[in-house]
RNA sequence: GCGGGCGUAGCUCAAUGGUAGAGCGCCGGUCUUCCAAACCGGCUACGAGGGUUCGAUUCCCUUCGCCCGCUCCA
């Protein structure tokens, strides 16, 4: 139950997001459009911050992980590798009573005997129901309780006084037609399907079906093979990428959390299987606890990598203003991972809109999810597309030849059951998973295998969001003659703030302060983003920026121009979070924003 | 998708079956020596479509959007 203070509080954001030109609904001139969010000039520009510090700090400042920009629309077949075409498909079924929906394929299978009615009518009302309903009665219970149901269901349809028509009673089994709860007829299945489809080329016949990319992952995995061979990068490596995905969302909610068309931060990190690592180096580091594990290692296994990433994103979570303190962890249990899955930790956010346990604790939504994902993703491209997606890796082949047999009987009966086990799961009949699995483990012995990948995948929109609920900040202020009057400042780190510095002459109406004031503009516009406002008195254009987030406000005054001599060339810096000024000389301006917005 | 609530200016809200009003904001002006000063002038709205009516922002229907719950959570 969410709180109506929060809620209040989320309506705030809302509203002034769309005031001062963060956020905008989509084609809101015609009524706007369910779960699609436009970036106004000010959000634009946050967005912009966000996703090249992303860009930076995972791709450019590193030597280990090299960037990738896909199509939006890739072949079909990907999403059936991927698994998308069938998961993103569930037939779902609704309770005629009660409206509860199902997954067509997850209703346990019942039998006992079907009552059916052609329609019911009221007799006092003079009204009659021509729908057929259908309930199913338990084993061992009376035959009343059946008709107390279909009348609780004409009566859902406006009858009061209920006569049942036409009653017929069948024995079934193994029937999932009914609610498991209380029996009442289910609609038929009806697909959903989440993948938002488009048509290539001008005919819009099946055949020329393609999906707007529900995630930006697989391209990675598509592409990783051309990557690998033109990059010069040798496992572990990474690929980046940032872009927009598309999901057909039962349920659009929450501003912009949830939205149809959104844009991820993805990174595929791929590692060595276990058992290659093991060869090489003779053990398989494991974490001893937690926290950062520190510079990448080459002995480091899947965990090691997993947690190492998951440390780095928080770091940059914190290094853009989100402490810890506002972030939760979910550690995805066994009964959520999905089967390919090894572990899956997700970076939480405390939204206003985030639900309070029961324990009176806020866990928060997701930002992003860090999963292992073994070589499911890989090892999926393979068996569909027939390209071979493992790599060669000398060291490998070299360190294998050097291992006692009994090492390399028991790293290849590893390898050899981890095949097998993603092979029977994803549907290889026995005998040929066998065989196949025989293969890879041999490959294995030559220096072969299908790299593992760590995934830290994040929502840019909803990152967004979290930076502007955390900037979020009213205080309530009352003048001297005891009007109070409420400020909003928006505490963007300042490496993300839209704009970084507010350029402002102390008074219009005098030239040489004017002039002053735009020959600082200049200096700064081009390194900065600076924003130049000489109308209304200076506290309201401080108000305005401090609404907006800029961090640092410059005032160019008559001591600027010499007044006071020893104050000739400095400027009032004045920061957004306290009000604090301090002076500073015009020639050292730049170097001193840039040090703070950087 | 279901149920409930809501939709009036950029924002917050008001009134009315008979041509919509305030505060804030925004723009221009006078003034102004550091935190939304004052004064003057200006701008902007009944979500959309249909129906009832002489006349609808108001009543009815449909639709779109927003919020809450359920569902979904791939």
């Amino acid at each position: 139950m969410a709180e109506p203070k929060e809620n209040v509080l989320m309506e705030k954001i809302v509203s002034l997001c769309k005031r001062r030109g963060f956020v905008f609904q989509s084609s809101e001139i015609y009524g706007g459009i369910n779960g699609f969010w436009d970036y106004g000039p000010l959000g634009a520009e946050l967005k912009r911050n966000v996703k090249e510090l992303w860009w930076n700090s995972m791709s450019r400042f590193r030597d280990d992980v090299v960037g990738l920009e896909a199509t939006i629309i890739m072949a079909p077949q990907i999403w059936r590798a991927s698994g998308h075409v069938d998961t993103f498909s569930d037939p779902m079924c609704d309770c005629l009573l009660t409206k509860k929906r199902f997954r067509a394929d997850q209703i346990e299978p019942q039998s006992g005997v079907v009552y059916s009615y052609k329609g019911a009518k009221d007799s006092a009302a003079a009204k009659e129901s021509g729908d057929g309903f259908s309930v199913l009665l338990a084993p061992g219970k009376p035959p009343e309780s059946a008709r107390k149901t279909a009348v609780q269901f004409y009566q859902s349809r406006g009858l009061q006084t209920v006569e049942l028509i036409g009653e017929t009673t069948e024995k079934v089994e193994n029937t999932t037609r009914f609610n498991p709860e209380n029996g009442a007829q289910l609609t038929d299945p009806r697909p959903f399907n989440l993948m938002l489809q488009t048509y290539v080329g001008p005919i819009q016949s099946d055949e020329n079906i393609a999906y707007l990319r529900p995630e930006t992952a697989q391209a990675i995995f598509a592409q990783f093979k051309n990557v690998h061979e033109t990059s010069r990068q040798k496992v572990p490596f990474g690929i980046a990428q940032v872009g927009k995905a598309f999901r057909n969302e039962v349920t659009p909610r929450n501003f912009t959390f949830r939205s149809r068309e959104f844009e991820q931060m993805e990174l595929e990190f791929f590692i060595k299987p276990d058992e290659a690592v093991e060869a090489i180096h003779g053990s398989v580091a494991v974490p001893t606890g937690p926290g950062h594990p520190g510079e990448p290692q080459p002995n480091w296994g899947w965990q090691m990598w997993h947690q190492y990433w998951v440390e780095e994103r928080v770091r940059f979570y914190e290094g853009i203003g989100l402490s810890r303190a506002t972030l939760g962890f979910h550690i995805q249990t066994p009964e959520e991972l999905a089967h390919y899955a090894r572990a899956t930790t997700d970076i939480l956010f405390k939204f206003p809109f985030s639900k309070v346990d029961e324990q009176g604790e806020v866990k928060g939504d997701e930002l992003e999810g860090i999963a292992a994902r073994s070589d499911f993703d890989l090892s999926q491209h393979e068996r569909h597309s027939g390209k071979a997606m493992g790599v060669f890796d000398e060291d490998l082949r070299t360190a294998w030849g050097k291992l006692a047999p009994e090492k390399q009987a028991e790293l290849s009966q590893r390898y050899y059951n981890a095949r097998l086990k993603y092979l029977t799961k994803t549907g290889v009949p026995e005998e040929k998973a066998k065989a196949e699995a025989k293969e890879d483990a041999d490959g294995l012995a030559k220096g072969q295998y299908i790299p593992h990948v760590i995934e830290p995948s994040a929502g840019v929109d909803r990152l967004i969001l979290a930076l502007l609920a955390n900037a979020f900040t009213e205080t309530t202020s009352t003048d001297e003659k005891g009007k109070s009057e409420v400020r909003t400042v928006m505490k963007f780190h300042p490496r993300v703030a839209p704009v970084k510095v507010g350029v402002f002459p102390l008074l219009k109406n005098k030239p040489e302060l004017v002039a002053k004031a735009k020959e600082v503009f200049q200096l700064l516009r081009g390194h900065v983003l600076a924003f130049y406002d000489e109308t209304g008195a200076i506290g309201r254009r401080y108000a305005r920026q401090d609404e907006a987030g800029t961090p640092f406000g410059v005032t160019i005054d008559f001591d600027t121009l010499g007044e006071k001599p020893e104050l000739l060339n400095t400027v009032t810096v004045r920061h957004r979070d306290d009000g604090a000024q301090e002076r500073i000389p015009i020639s050292e301006l730049l170097g001193w924003l840039l040090a703070r917005v950087k």
